[in-house]
DNA sequence: CTGAATTTTCAATAATTATTGAAAATTCAG
DNA sequence: CTGAATTTTCAATAATTATTGAAAATTCAG
C-alpha cells in the first residue's frame, strides 16, 4: 500500500467510525484530513481532497473549530484562510470529552434533578421506584461528570502515566 | 409535575440524548421505558407505551439484548415474552463500553496497525509524518483500550470508590 | 471608498436512516 | 400433529439528516 492509498483509507475509515458516534461523516473526514496533513489547508484544498462542496467544507470546518479540534491560521500576504488540526490525541480526546460533557451531561443532570422532585406520595411504590431510579442515574451522572472534569483539567502526561500505572 | 408526565419527559429526553451518541432514538426510548418500569413488559406493552409498530418494538428490543442492556423474561403459563432492563447504571455503562470497544476500538487498532506499515522511504517527510501520526493514534487507542478493559473487568464497587478517591 | 476575493447562508434536493405493517416463520398448548 | 398465538422479516414508505451551489454578506488590498 502506498502513502496516497493509506491516507485515503484512513480518512474513509475515520469517517465510518465517526458516524457510529453520532458525528457527521464529512466532519470526521475533514478532521482526519487535517490530522494527517503536514501543511495547513484552505477551504479549496479541503474541497478538492474530499470532493465536497464549498458550503459543506465551510460548515464542517467551522464546526470543528467549535469543538476546538481545528484552528484557523492566517498566512501573511494571502487572503485565504488556512486550517490546521490539533495533533496530540490526548488533547483531541479531552476536547471532545469537554464539549460532550458541557452539551450533554450537564443538561442531563439538570433534567434528572427536576424529575427526582416528582410530586406525589412517596409511599406509592410507583412514585418511590421512579424517584429512586432518577437518583440512581443522577448519582452516576454526577460521578461521570466529576471524573471527566478531573481528566480534562489534568492535561499533563504525568497524570496519564500515573493513571496507567495504577490500573496496569 | 406528576409521575406520568415525569416518566414521559424522561423517556423523551433520554431519546434525544441518545441520538447525539449515534444511537437510534426509539431504541433509547425503549431502554428508558424499561429502566423506569417496575414491571416486566411485553412487546405489546412497549408498542402501546411508545406508540410504535410491532416490527419496530421487536427490532429495538432485540438490539438492546445484543447490548446486554435488556433481558428476556418468561412468565410461566404465558405465551408472551417479557422484557426487563439492567437497572444498575454502572453495569449499564460498562456493557455499553464493552460493546463499543469490541465493535469500534478493536477494528480501529487493527486498521492503524496496517496503515503504520505503509510502504516507502522513511526519509520522505510525507511518509515519515504519516507513519508517525498512525503510531501516535495507535498508541492512544491502545491505552484507551487497555483502560476500558480494566474498567470492564473491575465490576466491584470498591474499584469505583478507589477510583474516585484517587482523583477526588 | 471600490470592487475583487473570500466566506457564509440557506432553500432546494439528495442521501441516509427509521418505521410501518402485512406476510412468513416459529413456537408450543392441547 | 394441529393451528392459534406469537415473533421475526423485509419491501415499501416516511422521516430525518447531509449536501449542493448560487446568492448574499463580509473582508481587505489598493
Amino acid at each position: 500500500m502506498n502513502i496516497t492509498e493509506a491516507k485515503q483509507k484512513f480518512i474513509e475509515q475515520w469517517g465510518i467510525l465517526a458516524t457510529q458516534w453520532g458525528i457527521n461523516r464529512t466532519m470526521a473526514q475533514v478532521h482526519a484530513l487535517l490530522l494527517i496533513s503536514d501543511k495547513n489547508m484552505s477551504t479549496d484544498d479541503i474541497m478538492a481532497a474530499l470532493s465536497i462542496s464549498r458550503g459543506n467544507a465551510n460548515m464542517n470546518v467551522r464546526e470543528l473549530m467549535n469543538w476546538n479540534l481545528v484552528r484557523k491560521v492566517i498566512a501573511p500576504g494571502d487572503r485565504k484562510e488556512y486550517f490546521t488540526a490539533e495533533k496530540d490525541m490526548w488533547k483531541v480526546a479531552m476536547n471532545i470529552m469537554e464539549q460532550r460533557k458541557k452539551r450533554e451531561l450537564d443538561p442531563m443532570v439538570k433534567l434528572l434533578d427536576e424529575l427526582s422532585k416528582v410530586e406525589g406520595d412517596k409511599r406509592n411504590p410507583e412514585i418511590k421506584s421512579f424517584a429512586d431510579s432518577m437518583n440512581n442515574i443522577k448519582k452516576f451522572s454526577e460521578q461521570a461528570d466529576k471524573i471527566m472534569g478531573v481528566m480534562i483539567k489534568a492535561e499533563e502526561n504525568w497524570f496519564w502515566g500515573s493513571f496507567l500505572k495504577i490500573f496496569k
